[in-house]
DNA sequence: TTGAATTCCGTGCACGGTAACGGAAATTAT
DNA sequence: ATAATTTCCGTTACCGTGCACGGAATTCAA
């Protein structure tokens, strides 16, 4: 039914006796008017309760926003493949509303890369940037370069200690860590754990796991104050060497059946596992990526913890969207994701 | 950089040599168009790649559809409140795009209170409903009514089997049941169960909690043959009968330490349950009430399955106003929704 | 007091599409 | 052949804002 007359600019400049003109100069504060009529419109502004229409908006100032995701490269079956879904998904509700997204990758190994392509991204004159903090100095010193140009960015999967940011999504590290140890343990006594870790990246500076691994150990100090905790380092690019690791160390430790890994790449280890199945057994891990799922499926893998990392991609995309042509403000700046359990018998529908 | 450049009805105009009056006319095909123009019309569309400007659509429209949410009344801290929370949040995106949201809600006990709601959703014209399906018979004629005057619908929670819908969005229930077993079981040998169970409602017709315990007993059928599974029956509008139902079964039965019910009701076994506490004793319920998470954070409960009904409606909201506002059908019609472990640990950012 | 410089404001077109209106062309009826 | 319809299509006035342009009113300089 007749919905709320919308009252238009026209209303208020009627109701002032000024022009549109005039009225259009104080909604968007540019100048060029004397204090009594600014007083005048402010006032009518708020007593009709006027609100602009965005459409009408949109459409005479040509919309057309940019908004740029960087993030490293999305091998194949990689965490920031999952991220990168969630770029498409926000494309195609964004786009209806005259907003663009480019997506710049690089490597995140290679910080003179990560240079070249920051310097790419500005170029392209975004509204707005999505971000994931790989290089804590290259980041701030983008961040600054964001900052003077007025351009809003968000971070998604982790963040730095800064704070012009517009908004961060992701996990809640420590956290995730004692979800961790509660689901490795079941509530069971545990002996003896085994940690997989990967060979430190050197120039990975900003680093998830290191406050997953804190909320774990803290979580297994207070409930099983006796429990060995091993660790075994591993090199992800070399299968072989992998195997060899974990056969050495299980070959001294047979006993130890209860496997965990901080990072996404719990499939590095499912090879051996599957190989040396132990229905006693219990793996956790993180991460929803393809071979993850696959390895829940064929039951290799008992827990998957999923942050839903095209969720944070796409939820930074329309927060900066809707800052970018309404200017709006997210309610708040950080928001933590829910930890997503997943076993074989929820991971289809996810 | 330069987006590809909008190409705009007068575009097409000129390249067919008409005007954009009858450009338009094809677009939505209200006739007055001859065969010739019109193919030539649609060519031309194919070629450019012609994608209408919504701002200016809408704009030149005046806006404003509206779309009506008919779910059952959401009694404080109920399914339904849960449920209702995602209007808010949809309308919150799409007020922004002219679309208005109604709020109605019927008695979930009362058959002629669902019609009179009904009868006055219609009178409101919407554009779009959502619907949560309660007394079959009622819901089949209203989905009638709304196809023939050519108003989409959307389900949520469950569906009938028809298939005039636009959208379903909700849980898979059999698979919920499964799921909700393995929890419940953990992997460990179990003896006995009880199932707690509301006394059937007279008039819901439609009602998830039946398929949900169809697969719950076919997991333990496969894995626990020897498991034996109890019913006590509860009014959920009387604590004391509650109370002394369970008092009396856990006196005959005190090694049972599985307690599993399958709607969201939970929390009406809580006080008992946390009078009588064992630490053994493994409780699973579905359904993020505030209760419910309550129970979980102290230890009654020790699992929920979650779906989510927020992100039911909202979607079901989104959908609909999608395909009011540019004619865009989902990209297919069943959503099964994720189903949601939640312990004591992940409870918190959900 | 007159001319120049400011300050302030109204006018009018543009944005891309919608839909009513009316008229030309093609068809049918008389 | 002419009138009466039908069919088909172009014109035009919006929808609500943004913004450039130019002019009136005011202030300042000479």
């Amino acid at each position: 039914m007749a919905a709320t007359e919308k009252i238009t600019i026209m209303d208020i400049a009627r109701r002032t006796g000024l022009s549109k003109g005039t009225v259009d100069r104080v909604l968007h504060n540019r100048g060029e008017v004397s204090k009594k009529s600014y007083a005048k419109v402010m006032e009518a502004i708020q007593e009709l309760g006027y609100e602009p229409n965005v459409f009408a908006s949109l459409l005479a100032k040509g919309g057309k926003h940019l908004i740029a995701v960087l993030i490293p490269a999305h091998e194949n079956g990689s965490f920031w493949e999952l991220a990168a879904s969630g770029i498409d998904k926000a494309a195609a509700s964004v786009t209806t509303v005259g907003v663009d997204i480019v997506h710049f990758e690089y490597d995140q190994y290679d910080i003179d890369s990560f240079r070249k392509v920051a310097g790419k991204m500005l170029e392209a004159g975004p509204s707005g940037v999505v971000l994931a903090p790989m290089f804590q100095g290259e980041t701030e010193s983008l961040t600054e370069e964001l900052q003077q140009r007025g351009i809003p960015y968000c971070f998604i999967d982790s963040k730095p200690d800064t704070n012009g940011y517009l908004a961060y999504f992701g996990m809640p590290l420590y956290k995730s860590g004692y979800l961790c140890a509660d689901q490795l343990t079941g509530g069971r006594d545990v002996l003896s754990v085994l940690i997989i870790r990967v060979r430190r990246d050197r120039f990975r500076q900003s680093d998830p796991t290191v406050n997953r691994r804190a909320g774990f150990l803290d979580y297994m100090m207070e409930n099983y104050p006796e429990c060995r905790i091993d660790n075994v380092f591993i090199d992800p690019n070399d299968p072989e060497e992998t195997e060899a690791a974990l056969s050495t160390y299980f070959q001294t430790h047979p006993d130890v059946r209860h496997v965990v890994m901080f990072n996404s790449r719990i499939h590095l280890a499912v090879p051996y596992l599957q190989a040396h199945p132990d229905p006693q057994r219990r793996v956790v891990g993180f991460d929803n990526l393809k071979a993850n799922m696959d390895a829940l499926r064929n039951g290799t893998v008992s827990v998957l913890i999923g942050q839903r990392p095209d969720e944070q991609v796409n939820l930074a995309i329309q927060t900066l969207a809707e800052y970018a042509i309404l200017g709006k403000l997210p309610p708040r700046k950080d928001h933590f994701m829910h930890m997503d359990i997943l076993t074989s018998y929820n991971v289809e529908d996810y």
